[in-house]
DNA sequence: GCGGTATGCCTAA
DNA sequence: TAGGCCTACCGCG
């Protein structure tokens, strides 16, 4: 689930669940230490929900951020208050009048100080989900990066809340094999990769899930066939244009999918692809 | 019950 | 680049 969708969805979603509000802040598990954060009764008043990418902020009163990083695994649980007891995993647990919001398997959860939120944004690449977002940035270093342009979308300072699914849908919509050096993308074609992604991300965020095709989609969420259904290649052996074989393999450690005859290699990834 | 796997990312070398 | 870390689920025996 995690790439930037899911955050900003979960941003809007406890911003309107807990926002402005008096929420009792909990870690079942003890990972996270509540003290400075929470007042006697361990609640603490949470002003806002900000997501950048796939960092999400929490902005407390006076002046705390606890900042929450899914990474590959993390969850969160909506409930409605009040809730049934945490399971022994859960690392934080906001408790409001009606709703309560567990996570589960961050690959972060801190207090922060603003500052520190700060060094963080500092160190992401525009966000197309975020009314700010300036892809200038994002369109410059394309431009001159020799990097496989598949890195480079994952690469969070270059541009942030791409992950692996929307990389490889993304790509196969453009018809743009992922081994292509990223400053062979014609501006043009970057400016469309762009807008691409923000429309997919906005999806995204409405159905809650990562959809890239028209197609109608009958399973229920979670089964692996509407998964295969919601994408034309990611996660599946063939693709859903074609129907030919869908090449898999590894890119900096993460595995890439496309589907070669819709996505041809071209000039320099041609001549030096694996 | 075990091992493999996953939409992520950091650090050491 | 490899390894570590976070959790849940699924297929296999």
């Amino acid at each position: 689930m995690p790439e930037g969708h899911t955050i900003h969805r979960a941003a809007r979603d406890h911003e309107r669940d807990l926002g402005g509000r008096r929420v009792k802040v909990s870690s079942p598990q003890g990972r996270f230490d509540t003290e400075a954060l929470a007042d006697a009764d361990g609640c603490a008043s949470l002003r806002s929900v900000e997501a950048y990418g796939k960092h999400l902020f929490y902005r407390f009163e006076p002046d705390f951020v606890v900042h929450v990083h899914l990474g590959l695994f993390g969850r969160f649980h909506r409930r409605r208050s009040p809730a049934p007891p945490p399971r022994a995993t859960t690392r934080l647990r906001l408790e409001g009048d009606t709703i309560t919001i567990d996570l589960v398997g961050p690959t972060a959860c801190d207090l922060l100080t603003p500052e520190e939120m700060r060094a963080i944004t500092a160190r992401l690449g525009p966000d197309p989900l975020r009314a700010d977002a300036r892809p200038r940035s994002f369109y410059a270093h394309l431009a001159r990066s020799r990097s496989p342009v598949g890195a480079v979308l994952m690469d969070q300072s270059v541009i942030c809340g791409v992950g692996n699914v929307y990389r490889a849908e993304v790509l196969h919509l453009l018809g743009i094999h992922p081994d292509t050096p990223a400053k062979e993308i014609p501006p043009e074609t970057a400016r469309a990769m762009w807008r691409l992604v923000v429309g997919l991300l906005r999806r995204g965020v409405e159905e809650k899930r990562i959809v890239t095709t028209r197609g109608l989609v009958l399973a229920k969420p979670r089964e692996r066939v509407l998964r295969a259904e919601s994408t034309h290649v990611y996660g599946r052996r063939t693709c859903r244009s074609c129907q030919g074989e869908v090449a898999t393999y590894t890119l900096r450690a993460r595995t890439v999918y496309c589907c070669e005859s819709c996505q041809p290699r071209v000039g320099a990834a041609a001549a030096d692809g694996p």
